[in-house]
RNA sequence: GGGUAGGUGGCAGAGCGGUCAAUUGCACCAGACUGUAAAUCUGGCCUCUUCGGAGUUCGGGGGUUCGAAUCCCUCCCUACCCA
C-alpha cells in the first residue's frame, strides 16, 4: 500500500485526519503549495518546509516537457532532483488540457498538444501521463481527466465526464509503481446527479483516493460552496479526498466543512509574487501607497519568517523596487498563512468547533475597511 | 560676441498644418489573479463632468491660416562648438 489514510475525528461533515506516504504522514486538512516546474516558485525547500508545508505538487505536462521524465528519473526522481524530501504529489496534465485549450484537441485517445515552450507536437495518453509520473516518482498521481469549463454544455460535460472515467480505468490498468498512489478525479461541473454518477463509477474502480476537479473554472464560488457537501458525500469515508485547485481561504474552508482533506492552489504564491497578502483581517494590496510608512508586520497575529523579520513598509519597497525578496517573502508568508489555517482547522475539528472557528474567521476576513 | 541644435503632459521621448488632449516607455494610482504558458495582466493618469461631453494645453508674446504643438517674427532659456 503505497499510502493510507486514518481518519481521526469529524465535526459534521469535517474531517480530521492523516495521509501517510513513503515520504512522510501529511496531517488533513491539508494545503498543498504548487511547485509545478519542480519548484514552489521563488522558495527553497527549506522556505517551504518553515512556512509549514508537508506536502507540494509538481506538474506532469510541465517537467515531461521540460527537463524531460526519463532525465529526472535517471537523476534520481523528482524528489532528489528537486532537493524536497517530503510528499509530493503531481497532477496529470488534465488541467493544461483545460486551461492551454487553444491548443489541445481532445479524441479518446487523448490530447494533442502544442508545447508552450517550442510550439512541437504532443500527445498525453492516459498512459503516457502514468508513466511521466512513475518517472517522476511522485508519492501520489492523478488520472488524466477532462476537465471541461463551467459554462460547457450539458451534452459535452457529459461527454467530459465518460471520457474521464474511461481515462481513469486506463490509467489504473496501466500503473505500476506500488509505492505510488494514484487519485482518480469526479467531473461533472456543477451537475450533482452528473458528480454523483460519476463518482460511483470511479468508487468502484477502488482508488486509494478521490480528488474533485472541474472546481473554480469560472462558476461562482458560491455554486461551488453550494455543490461540495453532497460532492464530497459521494466518496468513500475512508479514503482521502481532495479539492483540486482550490482555492481562497474561505473557499478551503467550505471545502474542509464539506468533507474535503486536501487542497491545492497557485493563489497564496502567484498572489504573493504579485504583492497580494492574505491576512487575519483579510486580504491586502502591498503595492497600495497607504502601506509606505506601515511599520506592522504583513499579518498581525502571524508567527511566519516574514512577518517575524520584516514590515509592511519594507514589503511595499521591496516591490515598488521590483526586488526578487518581495516575491519570495510575500510567497512565505501567504503559503504560511494557508497553512496555519489548515492546522488551527484540524485543531478546530479535532476539538468539535470547526463551525464557530470557521465563522469568525469570515467575520474576520469580512470585516475589512 | 559668433555659430549650431534644441525647448512637448512628473521624467524620457514621438509628433512637424487639420484624423492631437497629443504615439510610446518609465514613474505614479487602482484593480484582477482558484489542479501556474503569470515576479503577470487590466484600467486610470491636464481640469470639470449629469460620463454624452465641456474647458484650458505643447518655453513667453505677437502674427499667417477657415484651422497651429506643427509655418513666420520676436523675446527668454538650455546644450555643444568657435572666439
Amino acid at each position: 500500500m503505497a499510502i493510507s489514510f486514518a481518519l481521526e475525528g469529524t465535526c459534521g461533515a469535517a474531517r480530521a485526519g492523516t495521509v501517510r506516504t513513503p515520504h512522510g504522514d501529511v496531517p488533513t486538512p491539508a494545503f498543498m503549495p504548487v511547485g509545478t516546474q519542480g519548484t514552489v516558485k521563488g522558495l527553497t525547500p527549506e522556505m517551504v518546509r518553515a512556512a509549514g508545508a508537508h506536502i507540494i505538487l509538481g506538474n506532469t505536462y510541465h517537467l515531461a516537457l521540460r527537463p524531460g521524465d526519463e532525465l529526472v528519473r535517471d537523476l534520481g526522481g523528482l524528489h532528489k532532483f528537486m532537493n524536497w524530501n517530503g510528499p509530493i504529489l503531481t497532477d496529470s496534465g488534465g488541467f493544461q488540457v483545460f486551461s492551454l485549450a487553444s491548443q489541445v484537441k481532445i479524441t479518446d485517445h487523448g490530447a494533442k498538444f502544442k508545447s508552450h515552450i517550442d510550439g512541437s507536437p504532443l500527445e498525453l495518453t492516459p498512459e503516457r501521463a502514468v508513466e511521466i509520473q512513475q518517472n517522476l516518482g511522485s508519492d501520489i498521481a492523478m488520472v488524466l481527466d477532462e476537465c471541461p469549463p463551467a459554462d460547457a454544455d450539458p451534452a459535452k460535460m457529459r461527454a467530459a465526464v465518460a471520457r474521464s472515467i474511461k481515462w481513469a480505468e486506463r490509467c489504473k490498468q496501466h500503473h505500476s509503481r506500488p509505492q505510488q498512489a494514484q487519485f482518480a478525479i469526479v467531473q461533472g461541473g456543477l451537475n450533482l446527479e452528473l458528480r454523483a454518477e460519476c463518482a460511483k463509477e470511479l468508487v468502484a474502480l477502488d482508488f486509494p483516493g478521490y480528488a474533485l476537479g472541474g472546481f473554480s473554472v469560472g462558476e461562482a464560488p458560491e455554486a461551488m460552496h453550494a455543490a461540495l457537501p453532497a460532492c464530497a458525500a459521494c466518496l468513500p469515508e475512508h479514503k482521502p479526498r481532495y479539492l483540486m485547485g482550490v482555492g481562497r481561504p474561505q473557499d478551503l474552508l467550505a471545502g474542509a466543512a464539506s468533507g474535503i482533506d486536501m487542497f491545492d492552489c497557485v493563489m497564496p504564491t502567484r498572489n504573493g509574487r504579485n504583492a497580494l497578502a492574505f491576512t487575519s483581517d483579510g486580504p491586502i494590496r502591498l503595492r497600495n501607497a497607504k502601506f509606505r510608512r506601515d511599520a506592522a508586520p504583513v499579518s498581525s497575529d502571524c508567527a511566519c519568517y516574514c512577518c517575524a523579520n520584516y514590515s509592511r513598509a519594507y514589503l511595499h519597497h521591496l516591490f515598488a523596487a521590483n526586488e526578487m525578496l518581495g516575491p519570495t517573502l510575500l510567497s512565505v508568508h501567504n503559503i504560511a498563512f494557508y497553512l496555519t489555517l489548515m492546522r488551527e482547522a484540524r485543531a478546530a475539528i479535532l476539538e468539535k468547533r470547526f463551525e464557530s472557528f470557521r465563522a469568525a474567521c469570515l467575520a474576520r476576513w469580512n470585516a475589512a475597511p
